[in-house]
DNA sequence: TTGTAGGCGTTATCAA
DNA sequence: TTGATAACGCCTACAA
């Protein structure tokens, strides 16, 4: 009786299988791989010898011997307690799947060092391309410089020269909901952001809010932007941080949404209410926007579109053979999500 | 000028850097696997082709010539909306990365066919071990156990048979829980869970539950118990089911935390407030039991200790080459957490 | 319909 | 201090 503790069986080989059917390796091989020109009596006796050795393919000697690419999409990101990122790699997964490819992901905690581990352990084991999640580590440059060489890169909403890259309009956006909040009469507003200096995506969602407060004639309070690194409760910091002032905001302008619960707890703590004594917005347009309550008043980013369109521009540098077309930048639009977050103090 | 498209370099091989470097391929490769006893010259010579052909080692290659162990563990999970698999993941990549092995999330998106297509997966790139998360696939079971045989496989509070195992003290935790309601005068508590119907950490909570009641002469009643599928939005599914009865319960206890917010949202969009209306628990301990207002009183299970003793249990077996010893279940205590989502109504 | 033999990129043994 | 050469597990002409 065969005990089914925790150990290894001596992995089969091809040659395990040729042994016990009594026929050659590469005849096993040809019909492992689903070749048809055999004796049905052959076929049938390698399959149930495979089937008995529990005979898998070792996939490295495979792309060695084939020298085939394996389907492995590495998504390297810093952190999942931002659930922008669990569900980006959600819906990656998903799409890729559906081209049969794997999805592994690759979560290196906020560490560079643990990036660049698995830069190069992507790199190593010869993943079909990579994708990366929105963050910034210039230490990182030289190593994504040398991924490259040996697969294509596609960025979403990260800062990586001469790759294929998704964005939405952040600009844009941001412009739209801080005049949003103007329009509802809001002139003290604050800008929740986060360290990341040399991160696009901030400058320009920081940009906006300050063009949309010039355009409208408010002057900027430097008071009023905050940024912290990103940890799990910087939104509870940051917020406190505007409403300890002594003339706080009456509306908080969140840079990314996932802090949106802790800035709502850290109003609620003070036995403030949103919308009518603090107005919340923020930037992303994930679930959780639709989970608080009130119901946050959001500037939405098609994550999954982006997602999708960052697989397809991968596949096309992988399946049409690192093609040299000059990297592509695809930028989409926002769209602005009303809810009850905002409240209108124009008549105040 | 080098144009830096997207397209892949002819991979240099340790034959390339032999010939740049003008020595002999097997001395390129003591070198680069850092052997010291050659001229410095020669070793500069080798590092230095090295480096200008950017040269990454082929693991798949390297793994075949000297069969060592790839330091690759899986983490097999069926979402990520659930806060408690990324906290998990989160948790085990530190962990592992201490132990210098690389973790790869493998997120199946909840479709079997997917769970098994990274069991094979991680089967045939040769893994070195497998967590599982917390699911029943019960199709699953037959390419675990051919896994198996590659490699050792650790649960995480997933029903599979001879596997080292961690788990929380789901029932007394979940006694313990109900207990407390009642003592604070709630008869009438409902409970939400999900359709897993084989899955014991569920079943335990759920008998506890039942002998709660029980043993302090509370009748069940059946319409108490929901069930559902897991999805980003069943808790508030679950919770209106409960709201909408005839007579609702003055409690209602969670089986776990990620549906909690919708629970919350559920109560709230209903014009009541919790606890005063409705009081609620759940089970997990996660993050968000202490973002959400009021804060969640729950059972804390030690999930970053679970982690730990999952990978400890892990490499015990890889690096005592997959010992016969027994399959391990530790069991970790629970901890009552008493915040504010509870009131007191034995008063009324 | 099946088998032989060479090669994939690497390591390891042994000789020079 | 270096370099041939035989593996590793597999694939793939090509031959039989």
């Amino acid at each position: 009786m065969e005990e089914l503790t925790n150990r290894i069986a001596s992995a089969a080989t091809l040659q395990d299988v040729a042994n016990l059917s009594g026929v050659s390796l590469s005849t096993v091989s040809k019909i492992l791989s689903g070749a048809n020109n055999f004796k049905d009596s052959t076929i049938n006796k390698v399959k149930s010898a495979a089937e008995e050795l529990n005979y898998m393919p070792n996939v490295m000697a495979r792309q060695i011997a084939s020298n085939s690419k394996n389907r492995i999409i590495g998504y390297l990101i810093p952190n999942l307690f931002n659930s922008y990122y669990s569900g980006m790699a959600s819906t990656l997964e998903s799409y890729l799947y559906q081209h049969d490819y794997e999805l592994t992901i690759c979560l290196f905690n906020d560490d560079v060092n643990r990036a660049r581990a698995y830069l190069h352990f992507l790199t190593e084991i010869r993943a079909s391309g990579i994708i990366f999640g929105s963050f910034n580590e210039p230490e990182c440059l030289k190593d994504i410089d040398i991924a490259r060489k040996y697969m294509p890169i596609v960025s979403i909403q990260a800062d990586i020269e001469n790759v294929d890259r998704v964005d939405v309009s952040d600009y844009d956006g941001t412009y739209e909901i801080i005049s949003y909040l103007i329009k509802k009469g809001h002139k003290k507003i604050g800008f929740l952001g986060y360290q990341y200096d040399t991160l696009s995506i901030l400058s320009n969602r920081l940009n906006a809010y300050k063009d949309a407060l010039k355009d409208n004639g408010i002057p900027f309070r430097s008071e009023y932007v905050v940024d912290y690194k990103q940890t799990p409760n910087s939104g509870y910091i940051m917020a406190n941080r505007l409403l300890n002032l002594a003339d706080p905001p009456t509306a908080i302008h969140c840079f990314n949404e996932y802090i949106v619960p802790d800035v709502y707890g850290a109003i609620q703590d003070r036995g403030l209410s949103i919308p009518d004594d603090v107005s919340v917005t923020a930037f992303d347009g994930l679930r959780l926007g639709s989970v608080v309550r009130p119901q946050l008043t959001t500037i939405y980013g098609p994550n999954d579109a982006m997602a999708n369109t960052a697989v397809d521009l991968l596949l096309n540098r992988i399946e049409a053979n690192y093609s040299k077309k000059p990297p592509q930048h695809i930028i989409f639009k926002h769209t602005l999500m009303e809810r009850g977050s905002v409240a209108d103090i124009t008549n105040r």
